[in-house]
DNA sequence: GATGAATGAGGTTTCATTCAT
DNA sequence: CATGAATGAAACCTCATTCAT
């Protein structure tokens, strides 16, 4: 996943990678310009035509650009999710679990900034059923997040006079707000600001009692 | 401004105030639904029609639709600016007034969703002048924060073994994301999320050193 | 009027001539913007801020936008007419008369190509009634100059075997043309045009009997 | 092309001819009702609606109104370029050649009468690109006849006093004025009319000294 | 599987004109 | 005489989607 912008960005340009499977191409070339421009500011002719496609064939495999849209939602909640049971079912001290995993976040995140541009800007743009059906995983995600932190309270490694869920959506709101301001061709890695991130997330809540 | 969000809001069910000057009118309007179904899914006859204007008379106030978003964004950089002003000119440690500024923008936040969700979600349909003109107030107003967070590591009051810029961000994009889950009719106050983020956000920053 | 271009030319550069009297400040505005861009083209808010006047002002002398074209057709007209009544009532020989007469109508033409312009690019454009009036003394003038050719063709100066209908409207063909080719910065004085355009219209118009 | 005005006409009466390809249609619809009402006046919902063709597929083949403009342009001007051509390369003395082509074009003209309405009428509806392409070829075009004129003053069969300029300029104006006054109900056929003016054209530019 | 011409509803914007002041 | 806010009809154009081939 380190590597997953690049498909879009070469694609840019390169042009659509012919080889790929053609959904495949659709979804690269959705990704970009939904990140680019916005999902409404998006044709389904310049996608079809940035994936290399005719209308004909998108239409074959989506349903409609909503489900396009959609499509994308998956892959990123499914590739969310997938990393985040990885650290959570992982052993060792569950301050350490937690840093690890704030910090691959903001890493994942870093590495796929067009998924969580479109994630936010673009999630009214989804049909009620679909909205809620990401609403209900991304809540799902953020459950599984708290449960490392309340697991932490429990066991007083962590402060438990702020509600586990505030600490919870201050950091996915530092994360979500990257790719507002994160410019990959800036000085701060990835790896440096998860850093950055992990600790001050963890500072924050660190019990008063634990020893340093 | 702690009961802005009124006039919007009630306007929902009582229908436009016809009291108020027209351009009022319409930027209230204008609020209410580019926040409730974005920017792109408003039409200009449900904008007129909801602010009980004609479109011809939307077209003699404002240049165009992207003209009346940008208005929008204009009073809320108005309002936020003036603020956090008060906060960086007022006496006290530095870390207090961090905390006051702090709870404030978040409070503040939460008196105004509609705003901050537009804010956000809504920044890539600007037109490019706008648009940078737009980034430009906020940097400042991000450059004014960040200054606060400077003296008290100067000080000695706060850490410096993390960048002032990572820590704001980190702090905005909390704010920003408040816009995504706060309901004013939950249990927690405007007031109460505040004074928990702001306590996170210091407890994250406070130097080790530092008597508490 | 030989001087005739220079309000609007100049009032390009320098504005309004404050000192006229409206609605000749709007006859100029409006000569030269139909000419410039069409009188589709002109919103009567461009013409009122050409001419240093408000919108109401404008409606206070002209009943609407067509009726301001019909009065820029009107000075044109009333000045066209004049002109060749002068030569049609002169003495000499019928001969002399015409060549003058057909000079005239160039270099005139020159002088005024904005009217010409819009002359025959707008008449179009006008409500029926007025253009039916325009109509009229157009033929009006017209036969005017048709009757100078019949007498030449009486007394013999003139070639009999063309019909004089045709001669005039292939003569004033060539001189409606003028405005989309002749360049008043170029080479060539309207003088000279009408010098041109007058020997070969009369040369002809010959008989080949007459006597060189 | 001598009968090609008839398509447009009839269908005025008829009904668009639905087994014509719809670009056909379109060009067909569009030329009758430019030349009827001018271009400005013609709304895309008429056009569409007497091509008997939805919106979409108008926008489908030309790319905007001015484009359709555009098209009709190109359409006349290859037939002019195509005749001329042949004239031009054609045996025999150049004066007989400069009659017959100077006859041909009022013939055409006279023919196509909605098409010469429309190209002097709304050139200037077009965007500056397009503009700039049509007067290019239109000068190609005036350039070969020029072309002719000079071989005749080369020859000395015609009078060199007069530059080939001015005569090529006085002659279109005359045609082109055709579409001002020429109606197919009257008593002039197309080809009287050509006679009429190709001898006055070339009685016009006649040397002195050649031989009757 | 794939095409691309055609649909048609709906979008934003313009503009001549009116009228209370 | 003059203002300029407001009107409202109509303009051009876009675009997701369908369907015969």
């Amino acid at each position: 996943m380190d590597d997953h912008t690049d498909g879009g960005g070469r694609a840019a340009a390169t042009g659509p990678d012919r080889t790929l499977p053609v959904p495949d191409r659709l979804l690269s070339a959705a990704t970009r310009l939904f990140a680019e421009r916005g999902f409404e500011r998006t044709s389904v002719q310049e996608l079809v035509a940035a994936a290399g496609v005719t209308k004909g064939a998108m239409y074959h495999y989506f349903a409609s650009k909503d489900d396009l849209l959609y499509a994308v939602y998956q892959r990123v909640l499914a590739m969310q999710t997938e990393r985040l049971a990885g650290f959570a079912a992982a052993e060792g001290p569950i301050e350490d679990r937690l840093r690890a995993a704030a910090a691959d976040v903001v890493h994942t995140t870093v590495d796929n900034l067009d998924d969580t541009r479109i994630f936010f800007r673009s999630l009214h743009m989804l049909p009620e059923d679909k909205l809620a059906a990401v609403r209900k995983e991304r809540r799902a995600y953020h459950e599984r997040f708290r449960g490392m932190i309340e697991e932490g309270q429990r066991t007083g490694a962590l402060r438990a006079d702020v509600p586990a869920d505030i600490a919870v959506t201050q950091f996915f709101g530092a994360v979500h707000h990257l790719s507002t301001w994160y410019r990959p061709e800036g000085e701060l890695s990835g790896a440096a600001v998860g850093a950055y991130f992990a600790d001050l997330f963890l500072a924050g809540l660190r019990s008063p009692d634990a020893a340093r």
